[in-house]
DNA sequence: GACCCCGACGAAACAAAATTGCAAACAGAC
DNA sequence: GTCTGTTTGCAATTTTGTTTCGTCGGGGTC
């Protein structure tokens, strides 16, 4: 089910690479090559090894959510009634289901879950909590942050 | 300061380009428009238009942050203390410029800050902690919860 | 209705980038 | 030192992105 071939461990060069395509995945493997003091082709290489292991887990286009009319971005803490692994399971599917959840986590605290979610308003927001929560029995609990600035928002790490 | 520069309608051209972009911006051009119905420059031309006009904020590849060392997550809850605008700001900032921190939002709640941070591990958020919390006397209090499973990332926005 | 203008399209030509084949450099094992 | 693996760079090939150009269709004007 995993992506992860082999944990073959990346050195200097992969690391560098790794720090520009997460910036920008577009930049020629030329440019890359010349950043990093390697041929085009030996970048290329690596770029397609750190994809087959998994490294590299997607290259995606970034949407604004205002420009496509889902201007309004939610936290949810949700706690849960049974904890059993069945449970669990059952509520990890359905949140990942959600195409309105952008980012659902399971989490040790006082939340079980916490979830980003991505909708066009507040009524968007109350239809979704009345089917995700109010019609789940296994749902005691629920906090709602609505954010009112995404001040950082990105998948990057940390490299080097 | 923004990247928006018209707010020019999307179509239903759009919409499925933009889809299929942000599952895999390395879609050739020509696929594309085989998916939409649409000649390959008249992809090009939409995309290179969704670009300049900021509905594609970025062109990024995800990196595995556990292949990368970076195998903790976590979310933090934030409350400062003073809420004029000056300060604010000042934690916008501070939170935005610190590369552990993936994701920061402003929100409305019971908190002031959401963050999503990365850390190769404990350590490294103890002393996260030591630095952007107790160090700045505007954090009246912070809770933390870390992430057992990343059941879902992405920044993938609902479409159509 | 005839005209023009504007915008978007597709086909083809073109440019640039990615990919592959191959020989050479290098590192470690024996 | 020689062998074997791996990784590299260069050059040829293929694929992809980009530009050009002629055409089509809608809207406004006279």
């Amino acid at each position: 089910m995993s992506k992860r071939v082999q944990p073959s461990p990346l050195d200097a060069f992969d690391r560098k690479i790794l720090a520009i395509l997460q910036r920008d995945n577009m930049t020629p493997q030329r440019t890359i090559g010349d950043a990093v003091n390697l041929s085009a082709p030996a970048v290329q290489r690596r770029i397609k090894r750190m994809r087959e292991e998994g490294v590299i887990l997607a290259d995606v286009s970034v949407v604004a959510p205002e420009a496509v009319g889902q201007s309004i971005t939610i936290f949810v803490e949700v706690e849960v009634i049974s904890e059993t692994a069945d449970q669990i399971e059952r509520a990890k599917t359905e949140f990942a289901a959600a195409p309105e959840i952008q980012q659902c986590y399971y989490v040790t605290g006082e939340a079980d879950f916490i979830l980003v979610i991505v909708v066009p308003s507040m009524a968007d927001y109350e239809a979704l909590t009345r089917r995700l929560f109010f019609g789940n029995n296994n749902v005691k609990r629920f906090r709602t942050f609505v954010a009112m600035d995404r001040v950082k928002v990105g998948l990057g790490v940390p490299l080097e």
